[in-house]
DNA sequence: TTGTACGCGTTATCAC
DNA sequence: GTGATAACGCGTACAA
């Protein structure tokens, strides 16, 4: 490929005179400037940004790692971010971490060996993480998303999640529910699941219900109706239950009907994220939308500002309780108990 | 950051061992290897990959193009590629075009600059696409996905369209269902879409039976269901559709139900694409199958051995047809027309 | 086995 | 206005 001294050649001036035509192009008389652009067009030059990057000490690419790309929140979020960086002339690495810690780290060292100018990560746990404290000690600009702005001492942009769990929570209050459960994922292995449930407890205590114990699946984004299946039997059957994620919701919802049950009326359902498709399912999903595509701008614009040096504590963005026809009222104890 | 020359330095050696040191172990004695890499150690020395791609002019960076991540047939496609990636020492830098033209010639330009090795791209119309040409005319390898391999003049990853499309519909026509339709997003402004309403068209043909024009939706992964309804009247109501893809299935589902048409007793729907989320729903999605991880995977190896310079022609990969609740046999003619 | 020296393509600081 | 020249950080042919 054609470079800048080639160009410069053709144009019969130096290779400065050449980059100056491109850089401040009115440094240059408006004669040679012509030349130059005329000699890099036939030459098909095309400006190295590797060479670029190397002299000026920065790249105008943001490292972004995310658990999954098979998850709509994490790609709904992407999607905003790749469209912000881009209108502000930044590139991004895009990477996955299944969640992995070492994966997590050799991704973090490969990007700093890359010379992101700043990170955009989602990690399991926000407050001991390794690569979270191996990062602290450089100087590359970090930024944190969906992850609780704990003591990790990183920024991070999301919704409140306990609050936002409240929310739920007493939505399923106001309509009359008493016997409200929680589903999550595995070992609450994630922090805002866990925030999650603090912010549904938060609302049973505060409305003097009682919050059951947490009812785990064995995977995160899908449900298996067995391990709910106790709680929805006996007289103390709940009525409703608050997923800690939409795909978590959607599954269950699917397997509550398959095996029989009608969903609001022998339970309610309610999820956690606001993916887009939830609004077309029947019944549309009831859940708390978090701004996935604001969370994804406000988290580039933000490590923006932190690469240019500023300081930022962003505040919690706001979330919305979203209604949807996976909800009802209670009905009275239904006298038939079918299980599958 | 420590660069080269101080590990050298605190090593006590020059900067030409402390880089063999780190590329080439084995031509330096381990004594003196010992000293370099504690130096770098304790400098916290991280090798700069900016400059190696300036000097080995490779950057092991493929650039990737997508409509749309907020779709997870392109998200789902992306992890597997990313993983893929990663596994063979490339990163990924990830943009989407939202079918613009426009965006979609800045796009590549700008991963031109970044000289990365290749480029996987999925564009509007890969037989009349301004990108395309533009990129014949360049030396970086290109590969498309999901694209047909038309006229393009570039090697292309996913399945036969027309085949899995036709495959879809003569599932329908073997359960006996006669009148079948077809559903598409705007225009047929996909050439995806435009295969697949082929191969419908000569499953019908082939079975004796006619094909209905299509139906055309305002938006590409949302039904509406005011534009399909006309075709669900009358003494030749439709009993089956098959749609272009999984998202617009879904959601003509959800109003199908909330219109109070059951499905799949009052009309069977199928999809096309397979996204995960159709297995979990209730009725569980109908669909054709495409092997999106397979496919990601597959884009990556491909685009690496054409990096390698190999002449790639790859053949198109296995679709599968996964049953699902939303499609059933055909019921008499139901007597009462519910419209809302 | 180790050191010297050059080049990768730009940009910025000087002179002229 | 324009041209020479020195970095930026690294790899490697060549010489020692």
């Amino acid at each position: 490929m054609a470079d800048l001294l080639s160009v410069a050649k053709l144009a019969g001036v130096s290779r400065a005179t050449a980059a100056r035509a491109f850089s401040s192009p009115d440094l240059v008389r408006p004669a040679t400037r012509e030349r130059v652009l005329n000699a890099a067009q036939q030459l098909a030059f095309r400006p190295n940004k590797i060479a670029q990057q190397l002299r000026s000490q920065a790249t105008q690419m943001i490292g972004v790692m995310v658990p999954s790309l098979d998850n709509p929140v994490f790609a709904e979020q992407l999607q905003a971010m790749e469209v912000a960086a881009r209108a502000a002339g930044y590139s991004l690495i895009v990477t996955t971490s299944e969640y992995s810690p070492s994966r997590e780290g050799d991704i973090v060292e490969e990007m700093l060996r890359q010379r992101v100018d700043g990170l955009v990560l989602t990690v399991a746990e926000a407050d001991n993480s390794a690569v979270l404290v191996k990062l602290s000690l450089e100087t590359t600009p970090c930024l944190l998303v969906y992850n609780p702005p704990g003591n990790s001492g990183f920024p991070s942009i999301g919704v409140d999640n306990r609050a936002a769990s409240a929310d739920a929570t007493r939505h399923l209050i106001t309509l009359g529910h008493e016997r409200i459960g929680m589903v999550a994922g595995p070992l609450l292995q994630s922090d805002r699941a866990r925030q999650r449930f603090d912010g549904y407890c938060h609302a049973m205590d505060e409305a003097g219900l009682i919050a059951h114990p947490l009812v785990e699946m064995a995977r995160h984004t899908q449900a298996d109706l067995k391990s709910l299946t106790p709680a929805l039997q006996g007289p103390d059957a709940l009525s409703a239950v608050v997923c800690t994620n939409d795909l978590l919701a959607i599954s269950l919802m699917g397997e509550l009907q398959r095996a029989g049950f009608n969903v609001p009326s022998d339970l309610s359902v309610m999820g956690f994220d606001g993916i887009a498709l939830g609004k077309h399912l029947y019944p549309s999903l009831c859940t708390i939308e978090q701004p996935r595509a604001d969370i994804g701008r406000t988290a580039v614009h933000t490590l923006l500002a932190m690469i240019r040096g500023e300081e930022c504590t962003p505040d919690p963005l706001p979330h919305a309780l979203r209604k949807g026809e996976s909800v009802g009222t209670p009905t009275s104890r239904k006298s038939t108990l079918s299980t599958s």
